[in-house]
RNA sequence: CGGAGUGUGGCUCAGUCUGGUAGAGCACUGCGUUCGGGACGCAGGGGUCGCAGGUUCGAAUCCUGCCACUCCGACCA
């Protein structure tokens, strides 16, 4: 892409209303557009980076075993009767009507739905087990809004629910969903623990929240520093085999938000040098609630013996475009967005010190072809502007490298290469830095 | 939902107390000089001062109502 003729409205000075940094830096870098308190429009970059997330996300789930669907935003308030949510979830509800005076709403989570999908479907246990999942945008009409997309009111989110004949079937669901957890964050360059958690007004007596250590974070967690060098399971990870020791391995070491610290606890099980204490961003939960759902809306499987019985099920949530702010509240500096390469919204800029001389236009066009042919996804900066503002610009939305070419570098048959994360710039041929970028 | 604020050009803000022809910086347009870490000069364009009433000769400014947004708290993927 060339940066003239992309869609990049930076700014060079922070909007008033943005707080925290995430916020400030996702606004300054034109990746996204307030439209009404807690509802952004997602500008190109911001876009292109919600879709790497995206991705990444769907490309675990898939590995994990779970089938993709597409649910509606819009459901039936009288689903949500059956389940008797429709009045417990109160005003962070937005319930709509239809010309036919029809009640609706703008989902904000699907339990009911897909449990209505399976159950006009499923009648036997050997169609089980069985996980289906969807991304799509869900509202929550949250009574105070902030910190940009971490709290907006629609949000992008992964929701899979799992459906198995009993408990030990459910756990392995759980299980095999813990683990993929572990590999999505670990893709996106996240460290995110997995931390008992609370159930909520969701129900189930099983629970998880992935939270990802970031000082700037909305709550407060606990943990034993020993959690953060497990190992993530690898690509090749048998999710049909026994997870539950990788499981037992996450959840046996001390690792707590606020809600259900137990100071004792901790102080007993956690040696003082080992003790950190900071703050954290929840980026995914796992629930395990067996019949809260298939009981009173009737999804029941006939087991081997004959008899039905409601199939136990378990939601496994993912903000996916929460995990946009969260991974900029984690990997930043005084210069603006450091992003992992496996998110980030182009591989490589090419900045033009000098646009308009043959040598460095020509050493730009070919490393742009390349890069491009070699699938890096470059942003090719060839506007009329200062180097200054260039490189503030390439910094600013994070870019992981700089390809940097100038006329004085080019006299000597040079560019330099920078990488955004470490600051590092190496002085190359044009070939060796292309080479060292893949092309 | 309790409490506190703010609405003035695309952005950051001054002006409001004490009513009298709407300002600055950045951004934008043109020209010139600059040109490896957000340049400089000159000349321009752009605002029903959130909305609706009211007071007044005259309202961004005073009064009333409404709306939106933000912050603190409670709540939350």
């Amino acid at each position: 892409m060339r940066l003239s003729r992309f869609f990049l409205p930076v700014l060079k000075e922070t909007p008033a209303e943005a707080q925290i940094v995430s916020h400030r830096l996702m606004l300054r870098a034109g990746m996204i557009r307030q439209e009404a308190a807690g509802i952004y429009a997602w500008l190109p970059l911001g876009f292109k980076v919600l879709k790497k997330i995206e991705q990444i996300v769907r490309e675990e789930q898939d590995r994990a075993g779970a089938i993709e669907l597409l649910m509606p935003t819009l459901q039936l308030a009288d689903l949500w009767r059956e389940s008797g949510r429709y009045d417990d979830y109160g005003q962070e509800m937005l319930r709509i009507t239809d010309r036919h005076e029809r009640e609706l709403l703008y989902g904000p989570t699907n339990e009911e739905m897909i449990t209505e999908i399976f159950r006009s479907y499923v009648r036997s246990y050997k169609d089980l087990p069985k996980n289906l999942y969807h991304i799509q945008w869900k509202f929550r009409d949250e009574q105070r809004p902030r910190f940009g997309v971490m709290r907006g009111r629609e949000f992008l989110m992964k929701d899979a629910y799992s459906f198995d004949v009993d408990e030990a079937a459910g756990r392995h669901s759980y299980n095999q969903m813990f683990v993929a957890y572990l590999r999505t964050f670990a893709r996106m360059g996240l460290k995110a623990i997995p931390m008992r958690a609370e159930t909520g007004p969701i129900g189930g007596d099983l629970s998880h929240e992935l939270i990802v250590l970031a000082e700037t974070g909305e709550s407060v967690v606990y943990c034993d520093k020993n959690v953060l060098d497990l190992p993530i399971p690898g690509e090749d990870t048998d999710y049909q085999s026994d997870l539950s020791g990788i499981v037992e391995q996450w959840s046996s070491i001390y690792a707590c938000t606020e809600d259900v610290h137990e100071q004792a606890r901790y102080e007993a099980e956690v040696k003082p040098e080992n003790r950190l204490e900071t703050r954290g961003i929840e980026v995914g939960q796992v629930f395990f609630f067996g019949d809260k759902y298939s009981k009173p809306m009737k999804a029941v499987v006939a087991g081997p013996d004959g008899v039905e019985r409601p199939v136990q099920m378990g939601s496994y949530g993912v903000g996916v475009s929460r995990l946009v702010a969260a991974i900029i509240e984690a990997s930043h500096d005084d210069n603006g967005i450091i992003w992992p390469e496996s998110v980030a919204p182009f591989g490589v800029t090419i900045l033009s010190l000098k646009p308009g001389d043959a040598e460095v236009d020509l050493a730009c066009e070919t490393a742009y072809e390349a890069l491009t042919k070699a699938g890096r996804e470059p942003l090719y900066d060839d506007r009329d502007e200062r180097a200054g503002g260039k490189f503030a610009t390439a910094d600013l939305i994070g870019m992981p490298w700089q390809l940097i070419v100038g006329p004085k570098g080019i006299a000597n048959g040079e560019v330099e290469l920078k990488n955004r994360k470490t600051g590092d710039r190496q002085t190359l041929s044009l070939p060796d830095a292309l080479k060292a970028l893949g092309a």
